[in-house]
DNA sequence: GGATGTGAATGCATTCACAGCA
DNA sequence: TGCTGTGAATGCATTCACATCC
């Protein structure tokens, strides 16, 4: 399949992929069968060989897939070959705890810069960063060539920082607030809702209960059975 | 439609419809049409009529949809319409600001329970909760009647935090854990990965470098127009 | 007029099934 | 034999378009 039509669920997979190769990796195995691979996650084979497909030729006849050979392929395609340098504005409860989460840096997203607007926290130092305050946005997106940002404010300050991240030329946003953001078509936002994710426990638990068979799980949700 | 055959994708479409339901009340809004509260989320009407028509009749012919009534109507859908306790596995720096975030209990979680293996944590208090030690697990889940649960682990614990808390009787596991889960049919686990949202970001930013027109928005994805 | 709800039509995504290669 | 890659077939999800009602 060529790199023209790719179904959006199918990208999402692909980090599901990668994930999950780094696990095998860990445990020593050098090759997977797209079978394996898929199994793992809750995908048939067929899907998994299908979505690989979509940007190349990466599996070898009767071998399988080499583990290190696509894990390299599937990090330069979502572009964790390299660093990345991200920015956080909103520096609370929760913003806190995502400036020393280990795992962005694992995946290759570094965290170098943190704002905030609350003239209490500028000048403060949280793990190794001094909290700046949100019109020094523009100077450090450019200076230290920084496209990403984590926006972790309240909800009600989300659009407005949205704003300010726009206009200093951020260009995707992985947005904690809970609402749509506003942003022109160049920017991608990326939605975390966690009280939305603890809302779709809720309603597959109630499903249950009604003893409606729930249905297919989408790309997000995984209830597998033991490898 | 019946509701025998809802689209996976259109459950989480309704929570995103009821979050910005919120929103438009909040700005005193009564009622709404689809187009007006697809646009907002970058839906189309008909999309949006489709998905609340699986679960009732909930419009007004000529008037749209009353957004009190529709609120309730989504909630008692989501379950959401009674408090849900939970419990929290993994005190760190991401379970510690999970504990305090005030979004869970405004859309009817209250997590009333915290528990980790650390000794040098258990019997600390962390806002209201003091840390309990995992073995206490079951007794907790039985007296308290917690059906869900936060796992916030770091990633070679998850596995085996999980099955005590399957052990203990939770059948609904929020996964903050780079990993997927091995669970029994009869427990569903929702997998929020905060590095592969941050990979998805950088994909489509990759993407629109190479000039490629990037794929149509997942439901968990939204760059929209200002309202 | 203005809006919903819904069968019919369209368009995608997934799965099947098999040719081809190691 | 074992496994990939891929056209063809299937099955879903979305969109269209219109009857219906306020």
């Amino acid at each position: 399949m060529k790199a023209e039509s790719i179904p959006p669920p199918a990208v999402y997979r692909l980090s599901f992929y990668l994930r999950q190769l780094e696990i095998f990796q860990r445990f020593n195995r050098h090759t997977i069968s797209s079978k394996q691979l898929g199994e793992a996650l809750g995908y048939t084979d067929a899907q998994v060989r299908k979505d690989l497909a979509c940007f190349g030729q990466f599996g070898h006849p009767g071998i399988g897939y080499r583990v290190a050979e696509l894990i390299a392929q599937l990090k330069k395609l979502m572009g964790t070959d390299k660093i990345h340098n991200v920015l956080l504005v909103g520096v609370g409860n929760l913003g806190r705890a995502l400036l020393t989460y280990k795992g962005f840096l694992q995946q290759g997203f570094r965290l170098i810069a943190a704002f905030d607007n609350d003239p209490a926290k500028i000048n403060r130092r949280f793990g190794e960063l001094q909290i700046r305050p949100l019109d020094e946005l523009p100077q450090a997106v450019a200076e230290q060539h920084i496209q990403m940002a984590i926006l972790a404010v309240p909800a009600q300050f989300a659009q407005a920082a949205a704003d300010q991240l726009v206009a200093a030329g951020i260009r995707g946003i992985l947005n904690f607030a809970p609402l749509s953001l506003a942003v022109p078509p160049h920017v991608f936002v990326q939605r975390v809702d966690l009280a939305l994710q603890m809302e779709q426990l809720s309603f597959h638990l109630s499903l249950a209960n009604l003893k409606i068979p729930a249905p297919a799980s989408p790309p997000e949700i995984h209830t597998i059975p033991r490898p």
